[in-house]
DNA sequence: CAGTATGTAGACAGATCGGTATCCTTTTCA
DNA sequence: TGAAAAGGATACCGATCTGTCTACATACTG
């Protein structure tokens, strides 16, 4: 295995096992038997684990804007209907069984403090699906796209935070109420999540359209 | 002192630490000596960590959202003011020295497996606050109160997560627990929190004005 | 006053943490 | 093909983690 296959191997086990247990929850030694891969290599590619954590942050934010976006423009041709379909996106992902909410909004709630280059990746993360969104919105026309996109992005992390904390877990049904019903075990936990994206599109669907009536913007 | 002092003391101590660094990022030792309490007690009161954490939470929930709620009934009297006031309240709560996101946020963030009494607290006061929410609705005569309120919520949710991760950080903070009631501080690091809740604000009047108008329903 | 419950202070256990160093094998590449 | 770099496995370090236990002080209460 080359050099930098294990250091991406690396990256990936990190961001699987923090995106679901947290960061100070998973221990270098975790990452190590997960990855596979010595403790030597690590630290002869990291400097500490918060140099890993800020690297698999970085190469997560690279990855998951790129499909995302990717995903936005496959559904939709037109900045409309892009914008929309960024809610459609958003509940596939929510519906996926490693759904774990945001991967910045939780690594913020445990590293809050000071000026770090943990919460800095975070807020560039944020920054960065707002731009986006300002795009979108300056494509469609929008009269003050920056305010449109800050409200729709307010509607999508509110959506993300919603699915994550009120939809069900996946797995089993261990729930003192049996669902008498049979079907795959986390279609009513996607159905759940799915839901906060469905509300958050409708919502956005009214705020575009009154910004849009509004009169067009530049194109 | 008297038992059930210690033992608020020692919440109260938690709360502040749990919010402020994590969970897991905050040992037992460090709130005993904030507290200055010792082990043997802490240990009388709860049977252990994860239980501390629990009853911290479900302290923050009740004392958090009675505050809220009397903040919000101050500042507007009819129905629609009040659901605009929300975010006024929100607005108050994100300027303060001593905001590190929602704490039900955070913990979801730190502990996503199972249907663990963690998890159950933070979706409960998720689910309490948009009852709220949805009860304003009501009394403002919206035709689909559930609707609108799920709306609303997201835009608040989304509000808290991106003042938290967006904001700058401020420099230290050693003061009580109190949340939204410490005076603003007027610094940019307040205005730049603050600015999330006017938008959501915005958005949440474009929604509500859009609902009523849809025609009124019951109150 | 006596008895009991509760408190503090802190040693201690056993596990795990992040991080370093050692010994040896494998891979890379001129 | 042979030197150099990288990796694997693991022992080890000091610190810290949750949780238990002992020894002694204090406060309530009958």
């Amino acid at each position: 295995m080359r050099h930098s296959q294990r250091r991406e191997q690396l990256l990936d086990t990190a961001i699987t096992l923090f995106a679901r247990h947290g960061y100070h929850a998973v221990g270098i030694d975790t990452i190590l038997k997960c990855a596979g891969v010595s403790k030597k290599t690590l630290y002869r590619h990291f400097r500490s684990k918060d140099e890993l954590i800020l690297a698999a942050l970085r190469k997560y934010d690279g990855r998951f804007r790129n499909a995302f976006m990717r995903q936005v423009e496959a559904r939709a041709a037109e900045p409309r209907g892009r914008l929309l379909a960024v809610f459609d996106v958003a509940a596939d992902w929510f519906e996926a069984d490693n759904f774990y909410g945001c991967m910045f909004v939780n690594a913020v709630g445990e590293y809050a403090e000071a000026e770090t280059p943990i919460r800095r990746a975070c807020r560039d993360f944020k920054a960065e699906m707002r731009r986006y969104i300002e795009d979108l919105c300056r494509q469609a026309g929008a009269p003050e796209p920056a305010a449109l996109a800050a409200e729709l992005a307010l509607l999508l992390e509110g959506a993300i935070v919603t699915a994550q904390v009120s939809g069900q877990v996946s797995g089993r049904v261990s729930g003192p109420v049996a669902h008498a019903e049979s079907g795959a075990s986390g279609s009513r936990v996607a159905e759940s999540r799915g839901r906060a994206a469905e509300t958050a599109k409708s919502a956005a669907k009214v705020l575009i359209d009154q910004a849009l009536a509004a009169g067009p913007g530049r194109p």
